[in-house]
DNA sequence: TTCATTGACTTGAACGTTCAAATCCTACAC
DNA sequence: GTGTAGGATTTGAACGTTCAAGTCAATGAA
């Protein structure tokens, strides 16, 4: 932190030590077979000797590709953030298992977003991109395709969904789990709390709720909020007041979840054993409440795994889209 | 996405095409006042037409240094997270305003965080760290500092503040100017809701309170709970029941605050125009709440540009700390 | 005229890898 | 004994920059 630092061993220094040349070293570390027993031997020990490390500019100098992926990191405003952060964790997790990285960027809009990602690609920093939150209409995933950048997305591709590599979460599925998941439990009256502005995906966490609702031949109780605590408590409440109360509800999101248990208490309704509710995400949301809620988890880890297998193999494989099947997260609301 | 891509151009490329030789290309790019004005102009025309940038990876290579900084993204369950959000978001973005980026990091434990940080280093991937929470004892501190790996933190170095590097927040600050804002309005029994377990962050923000009321000659009224709604609501509650409670309350986080605002609701006292709240961190949870909450703002945006300016300059200047001072956002709670 | 000075530009080498081709050696078959 | 095959290793070049040292021509002072 000072000084000068002293040089980093290099392939050379190693070669000289070891008294081979440097593509025996080269050879040592990423094709040790091609290497006889004794040389592989000595070659490693003045490796850790002077803990000698190859050089990721140089090698992605020679390889032409630098072993980033870049990413978007989500503006902390928005509210799907908890997901993302999930999803942000595990995706650095996947790209260190394949020996990848992660590189952030915050552009201000869309326009100065796609300058970004022609800049990085271009000038090699970069060797693709991984998109979230995308949407019908994305301009990104259309700039990309056409300039030819490769790119992965979590959120399917909505305007074109064979024409780039993909992975979503099922939320139909996931509601459709939940209601099972009250239905097995011997509830009758199960009802679906979502937002009024449905989205792609509000609606398709509520078509999971109607087609359980459907096969099990009971009767459809909806409500809508927006997603607010305040909102969904007056929501929950009047349909805690209605003749015929829901015994279990099926919550959009965690926020919905959690006015909905807030209205639960005011009406004496004891949380977990007299009602289930169930929220969408499994947001940390659930630790600063109290009870703790159940939840339909994302499950981002697979998510991110997917996603970067599916980037490795990119120039190999034709374009493919996959949905994964959300998990219920009992916790004691359900 | 598909088959081969052409190749990019190279500085090679627009120095044929420009009829010159590399390095002038090379001089346009990065020294114009040396290049002739013709020359300069024939050379970017040829710049702009090819759409060239300079190849990343070779100039990490020539300059011995990647461009790159890591971060260690922060676990997803950790409650911090909304300020550390913002932080990560502003440290994009003042990565980006110095030709920098940010390269994650997700360790799992601290013993693997540091060897990531020696691999990350020795390999020339990045040229150094940003830190962040960091708190007495951290052994990344001394085993950084230990091995001359640059780097610099988001909090103080709390066993050796003079031996590295930090901004810090002086959180005080932030509650001795909320404080003095309710005297100001005209308040005199302010209370300070604490956590129960004080850390130093705990202890740093009562000191601040402390202070202010001592200064303003007021009696001290304190009260704690655990960081959750349900603890913060009934210690609220409780200091709402003494026969002198507070007209104000300065709180140690927005989850205390959020609770203390449920409490003051219930005994049906008005927040904001009869009953002050000021939170801290101005997290995102102040969304889900209605009114909206009043808080003590941490300045990522300055944090994250003076760490990156003095990371740029870490060679040439002395290790040194800084704190700087949060201000109060008014919300309506206050 | 001579010679240093300056400005514009070029050349060669280096940064640390890996690929492709070449070399060397040993073993084995005919 | 000759030829061939194959394994282990080395050599030279290339990836795309920039630095340091060079050339070359024009300028101006002695």
């Amino acid at each position: 932190m000072t000084s000068q630092q002293p040089r980093m061993p290099t392939i050379a220094t190693v070669a000289r030590l070891a008294g081979v040349s440097r593509q025996t070293v080269s050879n040592v570390v990423r094709a040790p077979q091609r290497v006889s027993p004794e040389t592989l031997a000595r070659v490693q020990a003045i490796i850790q000797e002077v803990d000698y490390r190859p050089n990721r500019s140089a090698r992605a100098l020679q390889a032409r590709r630098s072993g980033f992926l870049a990413y978007r990191c989500h503006r902390p405003e928005e509210t799907e953030n908890l997901v993302l952060d999930r999803f942000l964790h595990d995706l650095c997790h996947a790209a260190d298992e394949h020996d990848h990285h992660i590189a952030l960027v915050s552009p201000v809009s869309t326009d100065q977003e796609l300058a970004m990602y022609r800049d990085l690609y271009r000038s090699g920093r970069v060797d693709g991109f991984v998109l979230s939150g995308t949407h019908p209409g994305d301009r990104r995933l259309s700039a990309l395709l056409e300039e030819g950048i490769p790119f992965v997305s979590f959120g399917r591709n909505w305007d074109a969904p064979d024409a780039s590599t993909w992975v979503d979460v099922d939320g139909a599925s996931g509601t459709r789990q939940a209601a099972e998941h009250y239905w097995r439990g011997g509830h009758r009256r199960i009802a679906f709390l979502g937002w009024p502005d449905d989205g792609a995906i509000g609606s398709d966490r509520r078509a999971g709720y109607r087609s359980a609702i459907a096969a099990l031949g009971l009767e459809p109780m909806e409500a809508t909020a927006f997603d607010r605590l305040d909102a969904a408590e007056a929501a929950a409440a009047a349909l805690l007041r209605r003749p015929d109360p829901p015994t279990a509800v099926v919550c959009v999101s965690d926020t919905m979840a959690l006015g909905c248990a807030w209205a639960a208490q005011k009406f004496g309704i004891a949380v977990g054993a007299e009602m289930g509710i169930m929220g969408f995400d499994d947001s940390a949301l659930t630790l600063i409440a109290q009870p703790s809620l159940s939840s339909i988890r994302q499950p981002t880890d697979h998510v991110a795994q997917t996603l970067l297998d599916r980037f490795i193999g990119l120039s190999a494989e034709p374009p493919s889209g996959t949905l994964l099947p959300p998990s219920l997260v009992h916790r004691g609301s359900s």
